[in-house]
DNA sequence: CACCATGTTCCTTG
DNA sequence: CCAAGGAACATGGT
């Protein structure tokens, strides 16, 4: 679930519902997530604080709140890891095997789950300095993006998966991009000529703003009985049956045929991570257009 | 049992 | 100091 698009639909989901609400108690039922805040002290700040304002930066979700208690704000960082949900329930709502922070509000509950548990809830923002341009800004342009990549013989495909460079692309679109520029992934990241980068540049935004488009005509799935709201979630069984198939044009489809050309697509394996790419549409020397 | 999974961080090596 | 590669984290699906 979570890339950029996926955290983004989200975001919106979640900010309407839940600016306004307080938070009356804090159940922490796996620590690691919060770590290195700890569950004193993440208790103690959040008791009483009400929720002010959500956004998105990259992958993370940055949660403003307001304690009237000490007069102060409040930043708290959530992140999806691989298998992460946040979504609201009823206050008698069951909680799932792997609900990780339960935040009890003034009206129903907020709910992290997170089967591995890479995801976070924390209090600590130093995650967020790290990050590079938001390539959905303005301030990511084919110049900036150059620039970033000049230097670095990795190949592009690891490139764009570095947060520092480009934030908020992953594993998915990373693969879905290139193949849209007509990029191989194994080219190395300064070996790219102009006409490529802006290529890539165009197709990291088209593919990040189609799938956030989807996202959005999606109809989220809600979890509890019968009780309406909140349980994000991007399962295939809820897509359109001819929007399944467009989905994705490269990624997880290794030996079915290219849409495009017919060739039959390849998997890969760069920093130890899949690739997925049509041997056909994307060559190492020039872009699909030339 | 084997391998795979939408992510990040830490450690080692060069 | 930096770049790059790999393991670790933890659970579940096929």
């Amino acid at each position: 679930m979570p890339e950029l698009p996926e955290v983004e639909v989200l975001v919106r989901h979640l900010a309407p519902r839940l600016v306004g609400r307080t938070i009356l108690s804090i159940n922490v039922r796996r620590s690691r997530v919060l770590a290195p805040t700890s569950i004193r002290s993440l208790t103690r700040t959040l008791r009483g604080a009400r929720f002010a304002g959500l956004r998105r930066r990259a992958k993370y979700l940055v949660f403003n709140l307001h304690s009237p208690n000490r007069d102060s704000e409040i930043t708290l960082v959530g992140h999806l890891g691989m298998t992460g949900r946040m979504y609201l329930l009823p206050c008698d709502a069951p909680l799932p095997k792997h609900a990780a922070v339960v935040l009890d509000l003034d009206r129903g509950k907020f709910v992290f789950e997170d089967t591995r548990y890479f995801g976070r809830l924390t209090l600590d923002v130093t995650a967020l300095e790290k990050l590079g341009m938001e390539p959905l800004e303005a301030g990511f342009t084919p110049e900036r993006l150059a620039e970033a990549v000049k230097r670095s013989a990795q190949p592009i495909k690891v490139k764009l998966l570095d947060q520092s460079v480009v934030a908020g692309v992953g594993n998915i679109y990373a693969s879905e991009a290139l193949f849209r520029a007509g990029i191989s992934p194994k080219i190395p990241a300064q070996k790219l000529k102009s006409g490529q980068i802006e290529s890539l540049w165009h197709s990291i935004r088209e593919v990040l703003q189609e799938a956030i488009e989807r996202g959005s005509r999606i109809p989220l799935a809600y979890s509890g009985n019968g009780t309406k709201d909140g349980l994000f979630y991007f399962g295939r069984e809820l897509e359109a049956p001819d929007e399944y198939e467009e989905r994705f044009r490269v990624y997880d489809r290794a030996g079915k045929p290219c849409l495009e050309c017919g060739a039959m697509i390849k998997r890969l394996v760069q920093a130890a991570r899949s690739t997925f790419f049509c041997p056909g549409c994307q060559r190492s020397r020039r872009s699909k257009f030339g």
